[in-house]
DNA sequence: TTTATAACCTGAACGC
DNA sequence: TGCGTTCAGGTTATAA
């Protein structure tokens, strides 16, 4: 599901509910079912009487700042957060419930159970398991830019699609905004990495950071299942030039979307626009 | 070391 | 209508 503008607007959406709700968890039920991994060591006895302060976002992980320990989620396929009334009826696939002081509830829904939670130290994150191997975050124009794309690329067999999704070389960009990213930039996905020249990459990291920010605004893409945390669709998908659009024309030139298979996803792309 | 593929899980969409 | 097959936004483990 969500790439990085999904867990963006997800974030942005949990931090309003945060402010205009009372955040003390006075209760927390989860699945007997493990989600991607185990659920963490005493996860309810912990979290429960804490207060949820803050929710921020690294990659595609989200980060619940409390009083008590903090904790990530990262929201794998199918992931999503949604707040309840007080009385509601639980859905298939609700994992976790979180009973806010003023009765309502915070749930965590995940179909096929490819996100997963961990605790989370804030203070050392970079260096912790989850974030040591990670690239820098796209929209970061000082660690992310085209110096240090094009350093990356160098001797680089792979294309470019699968190398820009790639989370060591830079963060948050999933299967949709790889493909629109290369289109907006003129870039044939099956182009080796290395052979992309410093011009390329200048390009190809002002396109990422357009597509992706376009996302944000417009509250992600809503293809199958994703929701933000408000429960409100994305609308980017209105914006998608060739994600998903096998056959049909480009949007600049009218000529067939051609679509194959690169690093085991499917990938659009036009070829008369892109080189 | 780098790259490719399979696996995790469920449900929707499609073809027969 | 019903059944079987394919595919889906991510990440990791294993194989090549």
């Amino acid at each position: 599901m969500p790439e990085l503008p999904e867990v963006e607007t997800v974030c942005r959406g949990l931090n309003k509910i945060i402010k205009t709700q009372k955040p003390q968890i006075e209760g927390v039920v989860r699945s007997k079912k493990a989600l991607r991994f185990a659920w963490p060591r005493g996860f309810q006895q912990k979290i429960k009487g804490a207060e949820l302060l803050k929710v921020s976002r690294r990659a595609k992980y989200l980060l619940f700042e409390t009083t008590g320990p903090s904790f990530l989620c990262h929201l794998g396929m199918t992931g999503n957060w949604r707040l309840e009334n007080e009385k509601y009826t639980s859905k298939t696939h609700d994992h976790l419930q979180l009973k806010l002081q003023n009765g309502r509830t915070l749930i965590y829904n995940d179909t096929r159970r490819f996100g997963f939670f961990d605790w989370v130290d804030l203070k050392h994150l970079e260096t912790s398991k989850w974030f040591s191997h990670l690239g820098p975050e796209p929209l970061d124009a000082h660690s992310f830019n085209a110096d240090t794309l094009f350093q990356a690329s160098r001797n680089k067999q792979v294309s470019v699609k699968v190398f820009i999704m790639d989370q060591k070389v830079v963060v948050g960009v999933g299967n949709i905004y790889a493909s629109e990213a290369l289109f907006l930039s003129g870039i044939l996905p099956t182009k080796k990495a290395g052979a992309l020249t410093q011009k390329h990459c200048q390009k190809l990291v002002e396109s990422i950071r357009q597509v992706l920010s376009l996302a944000i605004e417009q509250g992600g893409t809503t293809i199958r299942d994703f929701k933000s945390a408000g429960g409100s669709e994305g609308y980017f998908q209105q914006k998608l030039n060739v994600y998903g659009k096998s056959g049909e024309s480009c949007p600049v030139c009218s000529k067939a979307i051609k679509k194959a298979v690169l690093g085991g996803r499917s990938t659009f792309w036009c070829s008369r626009c892109q080189k």
